[in-house]
DNA sequence: AGGGTGACAGCGT
DNA sequence: TACGCTGCCACCC
C-alpha cells in the first residue's frame, strides 16, 4: 500500500470520527464517550468451551452475533470483519466477563436468556432461529414442524438450509432439530457431533425412531415422544403412534404445546 | 412385514 | 442459478 492510499485512509476515518462525535449527545463524560464511538465500530470477542469444544463468541452492542468454533483468534476476528464490517478486539471489561459466565451457564443447560443480535440474517432465517430457540433441552422437534411454525409449511428443506447458516450455533440449539422419522439429520459439525449433543441432554433418538409420537389414552392427547408433557403420563396410560394421523383416526387430538405436524 | 433406497416436489437464497 | 442440516412415496427385497 503507497502513502496517498495511507493518506486517504487517515482522512476518510478522521472525517468518520468528526461526524460521530458532532452527532453525539452534549455533557457527557470523555471516557463515556471514547467508549461510545469506539464500540460504534469495534465489536468485541471472548471464548467460552462448549460440549463441542471451545467456542469464539463475537458480540456486539445489541447482542451475541456470532460464534464459532477451532481456529485462532485471529481467524475468527478477519471472518467476523469480513462478515460483519466491523473490527474485533478481544474483550476484557467487567460487561464482557459477565456475558461470558453468562454464555457459560447457558451452554451448560440453564435456561438465561442471552441477548442475541441477528440483524445480519434474513427474515426468513430470523423466523427460522427465534422459533429453533425456543426448544427446550431435552427435546426435538422435525425440520416439517419448524416450517410449519413460521409459516411456510413446505419450506422444510429451506429450514435445513436456514439452520446450516446459523450465526450462533449452541445458543441456537439447531441440533434440537432432527428429520421427520426420527433420524438424526444434517449439521454444521457432523451428523455424529449433533447426535453427542442430544445425548448428552438425554435424548434417545433410537426411542423416537420407535414411536415418534407418544399419546395419552386417558387425556386423548397426542404429542411428540419428547415433547415435556409425555413425562406426565403414566406409563402404562401412554400409547405409542407412528403418525399422528394415526392418533387423530384413534380419537386424539394434538397437543397445544408440542403441536405435531399433521402430515 | 418393514427397513433401505432413489426420484422428485418444493422452498429460500 | 443450482443447490441443500428435508419430506414423501413408490418400489425393492
Amino acid at each position: 500500500m503507497n502513502e496517498r492510499f495511507h493518506e486517504a485512509q487517515d482522512e476518510l476515518l478522521t472525517g468518520l470520527l468528526r461526524t460521530i462525535v458532532a452527532r453525539l449527545p452534549v455533557g457527557e463524560e470523555p471516557e463515556w464517550l471514547v467508549e461510545r464511538v469506539l464500540s460504534s465500530v469495534v465489536d468485541r470477542f471472548f471464548t467460552v468451551d462448549s460440549p463441542i469444544g471451545r467456542m469464539y463468541v463475537g458480540v456486539g452492542l445489541r447482542g451475541v452475533r456470532f460464534v464459532q468454533r477451532g481456529g485462532s483468534p485471529e481467524d475468527f476476528a478477519r471472518s467476523y470483519r469480513e462478515r460483519f464490517k466491523r473490527l474485533l478486539v478481544e474483550g476484557t471489561d467487567t460487561p464482557t466477563r459477565n456475558l461470558t459466565e453468562k454464555v457459560a451457564t447457558a451452554l451448560a443447560g440453564k435456561r438465561v436468556e442471552v441477548s442475541l443480535d441477528l440483524s445480519e440474517t434474513t427474515p426468513f432465517q430470523r423466523r427460522v432461529l427465534e422459533v429453533v430457540k425456543s426448544i427446550p433441552r431435552g427435546e426435538v422437534r422435525p425440520y416439517s414442524w419448524v416450517a410449519r411454525e413460521v409459516g411456510s409449511p413446505k419450506a422444510s428443506r429451506a429450514v435445513g438450509t436456514a439452520l446450516a447458516n446459523n450465526p450462533v450455533p449452541l445458543l441456537v440449539p439447531c441440533h434440537r432439530v432432527v428429520k421427520n422419522d426420527g433420524r438424526v439429520g444434517n449439521y454444521a459439525f457432523g451428523a455424529g457431533e449433533k447426535a453427542r449433543l442430544l445425548k448428552l441432554e438425554g435424548v434417545s433418538l433410537d426411542e423416537i425412531v420407535r414411536t415418534p409420537y407418544i399419546a395419552a389414552c386417558t387425556t386423548k392427547i397426542v404429542c411428540y415422544a419428547t415433547c415435556r408433557n409425555v413425562g406426565r403420563i403414566h406409563p402404562e396410560n401412554r400409547r405409542p403412534f407412528r403418525s399422528v394421523r394415526e392418533a387423530l383416526i384413534a380419537g386424539y387430538r394434538s397437543c397445544r404445546v408440542c403441536r405435531p405436524v399433521v402430515t
